[in-house]
DNA sequence: AACAATCTTGACCACTTGGTCAAGAAATTT
DNA sequence: AAATTTCTTGACCAAGTGGTCAAGATTGTT
């Protein structure tokens, strides 16, 4: 589980300043990626000083890897909401919700995520290996058992996954892109309904799962 | 249009070299990072000793917006199918399609750009404010028309571009994570055919837009 | 052949980086 | 309150970085 590699008897101090690191490191380790930052510029983030940090976290790569897991483990909350839905509309459709979501208010995360698999996963190969594939094997199974039954077209499970992702996670990984052709601003929430619509429609649509557009006006948290 | 910052009269030599050069960068900067690409490692990768990519490039900052400048040219071409298309169905079809193979044969370029997106674009900003705006501006205008026409479900025009852009970039920025996720072996030309077939099917007939699955078996470049 | 322009390259430097360390401050335990 | 464990921190260092430079090699021009 690649934790503190330090025992964590007692320690309420502890477990506060490894989360006042961690998510310090989160925001730099996007802003920078792995390379580009600094320890120095974390401890300035986390509001402590270097020598602190190594305190807590021997290493680097250390720290970083407790950011991916951390992010890691927050993915795999998210879904499973897909093996409690019934059929496609009412799956593909929350997880769609809950990608989104994510996106919106943790972009942190996933971009650090993109950065490191970007770049070929060199620090986090063995996540991809293990924990990933396991999970995506158990999602397309229900992807093709939805097929069989007639729930939806036939798809390679795979490539509608890789859809999900890409098509939600961009708007995290992307934010700033997508707010420099916004005019500079944010995403406003009537936007973000608009974009959670489209994009629930495009996909339930186009595998041929009816769907009812809901009210965007509506309260959606 | 920032280029070599050197003129270059004659010179075969130069220009032979530059894009020597450019062509490494193009590849330690997609698998490290601007920061965490070194002059060495391109230095390396191309055959020349470091001094030398001075030279050419006097800094690291001015290669890294050389092969910017020349991923950003490709894409524009690669645009140039929208307008010509007669209505969505050849449209979109035709820039899924040619998105897809950028992805599969020049994945180094995208990775780039993703790199720097995430991190807020600090270098390429300019990028982002005037050529991409405008590109997109332009684009969002032919499918509003196409719309308006009644040739395609409504939606919000940067939606349906931000989900081909993420939809087929996803194939080269995460080409490691999905070369994990099949074995760790690359797509095989049936797999690209299908992930085409998959993508451009699921787009078209959610935007309410007939489609005819091509043969997949039959060449596709 | 002489001259000029372009290109090549090893040696070098100022600066930043991750990481260490030892001395002490706080908090816990006995 | 003494002893022990945990935490804090400034000063320091070895290694690596982007970039420079000057001397020479190569090529092109007259």
């Amino acid at each position: 589980m690649i934790l503190s590699t330090q025992r964590n008897q007692s320690g309420s101090k502890r477990k506060e300043n490894e989360a006042l690191i961690i998510t310090a490191a989160e925001k730099i380790f996007a802003d920078m990626g792995y390379a580009g930052a600094t320890m120095q510029q974390i401890a300035d983030a986390a509001g402590l000083p270097k020598a602190n940090l190594h305190y807590y976290f021997p290493t680097k790569e250390i720290l970083y890897r407790n950011v991916i897991d951390k992010i890691f483990n927050l993915w795999l909350e998210a879904a499973d909401i897909f093996d409690a839905a019934e059929g496609p509309k009412d799956g593909l459709s929350s997880y769609l919700h809950a990608k989104l979501e994510s996106s919106r208010h943790f972009p942190n995360g996933s971009k650090v995520w993109a950065n490191e698999v970007i770049q070929g996963a060199p620090i986090i190969q063995d996540y991809l290996e293990s924990k990933l594939t396991a999970w995506t094997h158990s999602k397309a199974e229900i992807i093709e058992m939805w097929i069989a039954k007639g729930l939806m077209d036939p798809i390679n499970p795979k490539s509608l996954l890789y859809f999900i992702w890409s098509a939600t996670q961009h708007y995290a990984d992307f934010q700033h892109q997508i707010r420099t052709l916004n005019n500079n601003s944010d995403l406003t929430e009537a936007q973000w309904s608009e974009v959670k619509e489209d994009i629930k429609k495009l996909v339930l649509k186009g595998l041929g799962v009816e769907y009812v557009s809901e009210s965007p006006t509506i309260s959606d948290e």
